[in-house]
DNA sequence: CCACCTGCTCAAGCTCCCTTGAGGTCAAGC
DNA sequence: GCTTGACCTCAAGGGAGCTTGAGCAGGTGG
């Protein structure tokens, strides 16, 4: 923030491909505000490593099934600039532990019921708890909507 | 189709709101092959009250991460003009249970990985299982792609 | 008799998360 | 000096899973 920076900034190729995404997608996370870059003098994106480190929760935040918007939100108590210290990040694991633990709960729930109806034959539309599960407004948080999208599609990895 | 169908067919707006569905969803489910219908002198839909149980399942599949092509093999091998036996559900059900499974250690993974980035503040770029997952081709199944887009839109459930 | 409700068929639109393409810039290499 | 490669900025496309709207038909009740 006022020091002199050290340039271990990156280009955007070699943050994309570190980081396992194309490089549009990296151009995407900034455009939504997920992570930030400076410009050099010939107006190319210049990364800090910590960017790095931005990525793989954004990653593990799709693998956990949130939006970008949820991620974002759990980003901006993270600093931009350098890396999380563990209070920091102790803030965000800890709600997406939460998140995670109410998750699988609900699939838990899901393959009771499930293991319920392949013995009962799935017979009974009243009694069967996949058929009726009428309990699908207990999540707990305002943006815990648990399932989005999160397949991966490009940026192969080069191995 | 040949003998006199009981008349315990279901209209297109019994179907929906008995399954906690959209009307419009319904002709998509049926567009891309998940159900299917009759049609009455006036061209109408109309559903056997199996449609309610196939309705259930693509629910259930939806929840835990499945496309409704996924799905769509799935309910492929249920009989469509009856409810299904004990055996044809479970052959389904077992499948799924796989699915869920994966799903959940995968989750349980990504728990522990948070777990130990909290613990370690996550300061290590090439130790932490989150930032470095490496892993993630460990699924099974050839459709193993998991997290999808299940969010819930409209179809709020009057009561 | 006519409004109304339910249903029909397209067709288009929307959200999310990107990808793809077109056209241009900048620094380096031959 | 010209090409190549990485990068830039729009702008459009794409797929999944629907929703929304337009325009029309048919049975029912007042």
């Amino acid at each position: 923030m006022l020091g002199p920076v050290p340039d271990d900034l990156l280009s955007i190729g070699a943050v994309a491909s570190r980081a396992g995404v194309s490089v549009p997608a990296v151009r995407y996370y900034e455009e939504r505000g997920l992570i930030t870059s400076a410009r050099d003098a010939g107006g190319r994106r210049r990364f800090p490593r910590s960017v790095l480190r931005r990525l793989a929760v954004i990653a593990a935040g799709q693998r956990i099934g949130l939006s970008l918007a949820e991620i974002a939100g759990a980003l901006s108590s993270l600093p931009s600039d350098r890396a999380p210290s563990t209070s920091d990040w102790a803030r965000v694991g800890e709600r997406w532990q939460g998140l995670l633990d109410a998750r699988l709960r609900e699939l838990q729930a899901l393959q009771s019921s499930l293991t319920a109806c392949i013995g009962c034959g799935c017979l009974s539309l009243e009694r069967c708890g996949l058929v009726n599960p009428a309990d699908e407004a207990a999540a707990e948080g305002p943006g815990s909507r648990w399932l989005r999208g999160a397949r991966r599609t490009a940026a192969s990895p080069d191995g």
